[in-house]
DNA sequence: CTGGTTGTACGATCGATAGCGAACAACGAG
DNA sequence: CTCGTTGTTCGCTATCGATCGTACAACCAG
Protein backbone atom coordinates (compact mmCIF):
# COMPACT_ATOMS: atom_id res chain seq x y z
CA UNK A 1 0.00 0.00 0.00
CA UNK A 2 2.70 2.35 0.86
CA UNK A 3 5.61 0.33 0.04
CA UNK A 4 7.22 2.00 -3.32
CA UNK A 5 8.71 -1.73 -4.70
CA UNK A 6 11.74 -1.07 -5.79
CA UNK A 7 11.87 1.50 -8.61
CA UNK A 8 7.67 1.76 -8.47
CA UNK A 9 6.65 5.28 -9.81
CA UNK A 10 3.78 7.18 -8.55
CA UNK A 11 0.90 7.80 -10.54
CA UNK A 12 -2.32 9.11 -9.04
CA UNK A 13 -5.76 6.91 -9.38
CA UNK A 14 -8.13 8.82 -11.39
CA UNK A 15 -10.42 10.11 -8.34
CA UNK A 16 -7.35 11.23 -6.85
CA UNK A 17 -6.17 13.44 -9.76
CA UNK A 18 -6.94 17.54 -8.26
CA UNK A 19 -7.68 20.03 -10.75
CA UNK A 20 -5.34 22.46 -8.75
CA UNK A 21 -2.66 19.92 -9.48
CA UNK A 22 -3.65 19.62 -13.15
CA UNK A 23 -3.50 23.69 -13.43
CA UNK A 24 -0.51 24.02 -12.01
CA UNK A 25 1.22 21.45 -13.89
CA UNK A 26 -0.16 23.23 -17.17
CA UNK A 27 0.68 26.58 -15.68
CA UNK A 28 4.45 26.17 -16.48
CA UNK A 29 5.45 27.44 -20.11
CA UNK A 30 7.80 23.74 -20.58
CA UNK A 31 5.34 21.70 -18.84
CA UNK A 32 2.86 23.15 -21.11
CA UNK A 33 4.36 22.29 -24.09
CA UNK A 34 5.52 18.92 -22.92
CA UNK A 35 1.95 18.15 -22.80
CA UNK A 36 1.09 19.68 -26.09
CA UNK A 37 3.84 17.75 -27.91
CA UNK A 38 3.10 14.37 -25.93
CA UNK A 39 -0.81 15.07 -27.64
CA UNK A 40 0.23 15.62 -31.02
CA UNK A 41 1.85 12.72 -30.75
CA UNK A 42 -0.88 10.27 -29.38
CA UNK A 43 1.50 7.63 -28.36
CA UNK A 44 4.20 7.36 -26.04
CA UNK A 45 7.79 9.07 -26.27
CA UNK A 46 10.91 8.84 -24.06
CA UNK A 47 11.93 11.86 -22.12
CA UNK A 48 15.04 11.68 -24.29
CA UNK A 49 13.00 12.45 -27.73
CA UNK A 50 11.88 15.97 -26.95
CA UNK A 51 14.72 18.52 -27.07
CA UNK A 52 14.23 21.20 -24.39
CA UNK A 53 16.05 24.61 -23.53
CA UNK A 54 17.04 22.66 -20.02
CA UNK A 55 19.36 20.16 -18.08
CA UNK A 56 18.43 16.27 -18.11
CA UNK A 57 17.59 16.83 -14.61
CA UNK A 58 15.34 19.76 -14.89
CA UNK A 59 13.99 17.09 -17.25
CA UNK A 60 13.42 15.09 -14.45
CA UNK A 61 11.63 17.08 -12.48
CA UNK A 62 9.29 18.22 -14.89
CA UNK A 63 8.04 14.53 -15.64
CA UNK A 64 8.04 14.18 -12.12
CA UNK A 65 5.03 17.04 -11.57
CA UNK A 66 3.52 16.39 -15.04
CA UNK A 67 3.05 12.41 -13.38
CA UNK A 68 2.14 13.43 -9.89
CA UNK A 69 -0.53 15.69 -11.01
CA UNK A 70 -1.82 12.80 -13.35
CA UNK A 71 -1.41 14.18 -16.03
CA UNK A 72 0.80 11.60 -17.83
CA UNK A 73 1.66 8.13 -17.39
CA UNK A 74 5.30 6.49 -17.39
CA UNK A 75 6.50 3.15 -18.56
CA UNK A 76 9.40 1.92 -17.44
CA UNK A 77 11.51 -0.58 -20.74
CA UNK A 78 14.94 -0.95 -20.36
CA UNK A 79 16.71 2.26 -19.23
CA UNK A 80 13.99 4.37 -21.52
CA UNK A 81 11.22 5.70 -20.29
CA UNK A 82 8.25 6.29 -21.78
CA UNK A 83 5.39 9.16 -21.33
CA UNK A 84 2.14 8.86 -22.50
CA UNK A 85 -0.82 11.86 -21.75
CA UNK A 86 -3.79 10.42 -19.56
CA UNK A 87 -5.93 11.68 -22.09
CA UNK A 88 -9.02 9.13 -21.31
CA UNK A 89 -8.97 9.83 -17.33
CA UNK A 90 -8.49 13.85 -17.77
CA UNK A 91 -11.63 13.99 -19.67
CA UNK A 92 -13.58 11.55 -17.53
CA UNK A 93 -12.54 13.73 -14.77
CA UNK A 94 -12.33 17.30 -16.19
CA UNK A 95 -14.71 17.56 -19.14
CA UNK A 96 -13.48 19.85 -22.11
CA UNK A 97 -10.59 20.92 -20.10
CA UNK A 98 -6.93 19.60 -21.96
CA UNK A 99 -9.69 20.34 -25.10
CA UNK A 100 -9.68 23.80 -24.55
CA UNK A 101 -5.52 24.00 -22.77
CA UNK A 102 -4.74 22.47 -26.02
CA UNK A 103 -6.61 24.38 -28.71
CA UNK A 104 -5.47 27.82 -27.18
CA UNK A 105 -2.02 28.26 -29.36
CA UNK B 1 2.30 55.07 -21.81
CA UNK B 2 4.27 54.07 -18.24
CA UNK B 3 2.79 56.52 -15.59
CA UNK B 4 0.02 54.79 -13.26
CA UNK B 5 -2.17 58.21 -12.93
CA UNK B 6 -2.67 57.97 -9.53
CA UNK B 7 -4.44 55.13 -8.38
CA UNK B 8 -4.67 53.22 -12.13
CA UNK B 9 -5.26 49.45 -11.94
CA UNK B 10 -3.43 47.39 -14.47
CA UNK B 11 -5.47 45.04 -16.67
CA UNK B 12 -4.03 43.22 -19.26
CA UNK B 13 -5.57 43.76 -22.76
CA UNK B 14 -7.40 40.99 -24.18
CA UNK B 15 -4.54 39.48 -26.73
CA UNK B 16 -2.30 40.14 -23.26
CA UNK B 17 -3.36 37.71 -21.59
CA UNK B 18 -1.35 34.44 -21.10
CA UNK B 19 -2.73 31.18 -20.55
CA UNK B 20 -0.13 30.14 -18.49
CA UNK B 21 -0.97 32.90 -16.58
CA UNK B 22 -4.75 32.25 -16.35
CA UNK B 23 -3.45 28.38 -15.79
CA UNK B 24 -1.50 29.77 -12.43
CA UNK B 25 -3.77 31.78 -11.37
CA UNK B 26 -6.66 29.17 -11.38
CA UNK B 27 -3.91 26.76 -9.86
CA UNK B 28 -4.34 28.02 -6.07
CA UNK B 29 -7.28 26.80 -4.00
CA UNK B 30 -8.15 30.27 -2.96
CA UNK B 31 -8.18 32.20 -6.27
CA UNK B 32 -10.03 28.92 -7.58
CA UNK B 33 -12.75 30.04 -5.44
CA UNK B 34 -12.87 33.23 -5.75
CA UNK B 35 -13.55 32.46 -9.38
CA UNK B 36 -15.92 30.16 -8.32
CA UNK B 37 -18.01 32.39 -6.40
CA UNK B 38 -17.87 35.44 -8.98
CA UNK B 39 -19.05 33.27 -11.72
CA UNK B 40 -22.03 32.25 -9.47
CA UNK B 41 -22.79 35.87 -8.80
CA UNK B 42 -22.61 36.95 -12.46
CA UNK B 43 -22.17 40.14 -11.52
CA UNK B 44 -20.05 42.44 -9.47
CA UNK B 45 -18.70 41.99 -6.24
CA UNK B 46 -16.64 43.66 -3.39
CA UNK B 47 -13.66 42.32 -1.81
CA UNK B 48 -15.13 42.03 1.43
CA UNK B 49 -17.97 40.58 0.35
CA UNK B 50 -15.94 37.21 0.44
CA UNK B 51 -15.05 35.08 3.41
CA UNK B 52 -11.91 33.92 3.44
CA UNK B 53 -9.74 31.80 6.12
CA UNK B 54 -6.83 34.76 4.77
CA UNK B 55 -5.89 37.76 6.35
CA UNK B 56 -7.38 41.02 4.50
CA UNK B 57 -3.77 41.75 2.67
CA UNK B 58 -3.56 38.35 1.62
CA UNK B 59 -6.93 38.57 0.04
CA UNK B 60 -5.56 42.17 -1.76
CA UNK B 61 -2.18 39.63 -3.42
CA UNK B 62 -4.99 37.28 -4.39
CA UNK B 63 -7.17 39.79 -6.26
CA UNK B 64 -3.80 41.02 -7.63
CA UNK B 65 -2.84 38.28 -9.71
CA UNK B 66 -6.52 37.34 -10.58
CA UNK B 67 -6.42 40.76 -12.00
CA UNK B 68 -2.77 40.78 -13.54
CA UNK B 69 -3.61 37.41 -14.85
CA UNK B 70 -6.82 39.02 -16.96
CA UNK B 71 -9.10 37.13 -15.24
CA UNK B 72 -10.54 40.06 -13.15
CA UNK B 73 -11.26 43.18 -13.90
CA UNK B 74 -11.39 45.62 -10.84
CA UNK B 75 -13.42 49.30 -10.85
CA UNK B 76 -13.33 51.35 -7.65
CA UNK B 77 -16.05 53.34 -6.36
CA UNK B 78 -15.37 55.61 -2.85
CA UNK B 79 -13.34 53.02 -0.57
CA UNK B 80 -14.49 49.85 -2.23
CA UNK B 81 -13.37 47.96 -5.01
CA UNK B 82 -16.10 45.90 -7.27
CA UNK B 83 -14.52 42.39 -8.86
CA UNK B 84 -16.34 41.07 -12.48
CA UNK B 85 -15.03 38.45 -14.10
CA UNK B 86 -14.09 38.99 -17.58
CA UNK B 87 -16.08 35.87 -18.94
CA UNK B 88 -16.61 37.10 -22.60
CA UNK B 89 -12.59 37.77 -22.68
CA UNK B 90 -11.50 34.89 -21.25
CA UNK B 91 -14.11 32.81 -23.52
CA UNK B 92 -13.08 34.82 -26.68
CA UNK B 93 -9.36 34.09 -26.27
CA UNK B 94 -10.07 30.94 -24.66
CA UNK B 95 -12.70 29.06 -25.76
CA UNK B 96 -14.35 26.31 -22.90
CA UNK B 97 -11.51 27.14 -20.74
CA UNK B 98 -13.64 28.83 -18.02
CA UNK B 99 -16.03 26.47 -18.09
CA UNK B 100 -14.56 23.39 -18.16
CA UNK B 101 -12.59 24.52 -15.05
CA UNK B 102 -15.81 26.13 -13.35
CA UNK B 103 -17.78 22.85 -14.19
CA UNK B 104 -15.38 20.71 -12.19
CA UNK B 105 -16.68 20.34 -8.60
C1' DC C 1 -14.24 66.84 13.12
C1' DT C 2 -14.48 61.93 14.68
C1' DG C 3 -14.88 57.35 14.11
C1' DG C 4 -15.79 53.20 11.41
C1' DT C 5 -15.27 50.76 7.08
C1' DT C 6 -12.66 49.21 3.11
C1' DG C 7 -8.83 47.94 1.24
C1' DT C 8 -3.68 49.00 -0.03
C1' DA C 9 1.35 49.16 0.90
C1' DC C 10 5.26 47.57 3.14
C1' DG C 11 8.41 44.50 5.27
C1' DA C 12 9.26 40.03 6.86
C1' DT C 13 9.02 35.01 6.99
C1' DC C 14 9.16 30.58 5.12
C1' DG C 15 8.17 26.84 2.13
C1' DA C 16 7.87 25.59 -2.81
C1' DT C 17 10.01 25.46 -7.20
C1' DA C 18 13.03 25.89 -11.33
C1' DG C 19 17.42 25.55 -12.46
C1' DC C 20 22.22 23.52 -12.68
C1' DG C 21 26.23 20.11 -12.49
C1' DA C 22 28.23 15.98 -10.94
C1' DA C 23 27.88 11.36 -9.66
C1' DC C 24 25.57 7.12 -10.14
C1' DA C 25 22.65 3.17 -11.79
C1' DA C 26 20.73 0.28 -15.28
C1' DC C 27 20.79 -1.42 -19.57
C1' DG C 28 21.94 -2.51 -24.66
C1' DA C 29 25.41 -3.12 -28.06
C1' DG C 30 29.86 -4.09 -29.42
C1' DC D 1 33.87 -7.03 -20.16
C1' DT D 2 33.59 -2.22 -21.75
C1' DC D 3 31.28 1.68 -23.66
C1' DG D 4 27.77 4.78 -24.69
C1' DT D 5 22.96 5.91 -23.80
C1' DT D 6 19.25 7.11 -20.77
C1' DG D 7 17.65 9.05 -17.05
C1' DT D 8 17.72 9.53 -11.76
C1' DT D 9 19.39 11.30 -7.43
C1' DC D 10 21.74 14.53 -4.75
C1' DG D 11 23.26 18.68 -3.14
C1' DC D 12 23.00 23.62 -3.89
C1' DT D 13 21.30 28.25 -5.40
C1' DA D 14 18.16 31.69 -6.41
C1' DT D 15 13.78 33.18 -7.05
C1' DC D 16 8.84 33.11 -6.49
C1' DG D 17 4.74 32.99 -3.85
C1' DA D 18 1.42 32.63 0.12
C1' DT D 19 0.99 34.33 4.41
C1' DC D 20 0.84 37.63 8.20
C1' DG D 21 0.77 42.08 11.02
C1' DT D 22 1.20 46.82 11.19
C1' DA D 23 0.62 51.14 9.38
C1' DC D 24 -1.67 54.05 6.27
C1' DA D 25 -4.99 56.21 2.92
C1' DA D 26 -9.51 57.21 1.29
C1' DC D 27 -14.02 57.69 1.99
C1' DC D 28 -18.79 57.67 4.33
C1' DA D 29 -21.77 58.53 8.19
C1' DG D 30 -22.65 60.58 12.48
Amino acid sequence: MEATTTGELRHPAPEEIRLTDVLHALSDPIRLDLVRQLDACAGERTCGSFDLPIAKSTSTHHWRVLRESGLVVTREEGTKRYQRLRRAEIDARFPGLLDSVLAAS
